[in-house]
DNA sequence: GAAAATAGATATGAGGCACAACAATGATTG
DNA sequence: CAATCATTGTTGTGCCTCATATCTATTTTC
């Protein structure tokens, strides 16, 4: 069995570290682009006060208006408990509001307010300018190729 | 100025969420499709015994014999602190050992034991075969574009 | 109407990660 | 050479993400 990478001489230190097997997996890619991604999404959110999972709450409440918080954790592949928090931050900083659903008082129709409305304007948009600079080195075709991808790895999860 | 995405009717509970807005920003793609490999990965390791960060410092041990925990720190892109655990663990099971360095006694230098490149080689084949089948729907073109792609994203962080 | 299911909340614990501070050793410099 | 500074590994601490178990209030099912 032939050794696919060299491995350094066993008696001194590497100068350098290779991490060439690593970079035969997806994942290991992913995870280093993905840093780098969720880096500069922190930082961009940072000005609003928003993390990353507050930011996907409220984008996500913003389009979809009256949505239950059971089906905000689904879409969100959070547990329910963890969904809590987030929507009590939300509510507590008068972004959202939790509306009792009088067909079925047990749940809340999750609603943004317009200061609500006002943020995701302004963070969807800072954030869309921080993507932009972030693919800047790839072309349309290219940027089209890897979403594409990336859904077909994300749908491969049923089929494994 | 013109909305990019339909909202529901505000009056009722949406029947499927809409991720529309967020499906336009790589972030949000990246983390979804990296759950899914992330997912694969722990439950492929875990037969093994290893978590995504115990396989990750063992396999760059085999491959860069010798190298000190800040090197190895470095790599990983976390901390110091952090790895010293890591390195514990992997120690205790006899996977890998510290080496006083003589030249400088502050330093470790880690190498793997014969049951630890044992280990190495059938976790990766393990981790090979479980890719292969996330990325089986990707022709190799479309991996290449993918894999490079991801590289000018995690490379554009000292660019920003 | 009783039992089972569901929505949301609470509590707790694990794992990943960062930062501060320390001891031991090594490097620098006056 | 001595004093200072830098580095290696370590310990401690705390935050954030996430999972599980359990609880109450309600709704659905039989």
């Amino acid at each position: 069995m032939k050794r696919k990478h060299e491995h350094t001489p066993e008696d001194s230190a590497p100068n350098t570290i290779s991490d060439a097997t690593l970079r035969g997996f997806v994942g290991y890619r992913m995870k280093r682009a993905f840093n780098v991604v969720q880096e500069d999404l922190t930082t961009t959110l940072r000005p609003f006060d928003l993390r990353m999972l507050t930011y996907t709450a409220l984008v996500l409440i913003v389009d979809n208006p009256g949505l239950r918080q059971s089906q905000l954790a689904d879409a969100m592949d959070i547990e329910r408990p963890n969904l809590v928090v987030i929507i009590d931050e939300l509510e507590r900083r008068e972004l959202i509001v939790r509306d009792r659903v009088p067909t079925d008082r047990r749940a809340y129709a999750l609603r943004t307010t317009l200061a609500g409305r006002q943020l995701y304007e302004k963070a969807v948009a800072a954030v869309t300018v921080h993507e932009g600079k972030l693919l800047a080195g790839l072309d349309d075709a290219t940027i089209t190729t890897v979403f594409d991808a990336l859904r077909t790895i994300e749908k491969a999860r049923k089929r494994g």
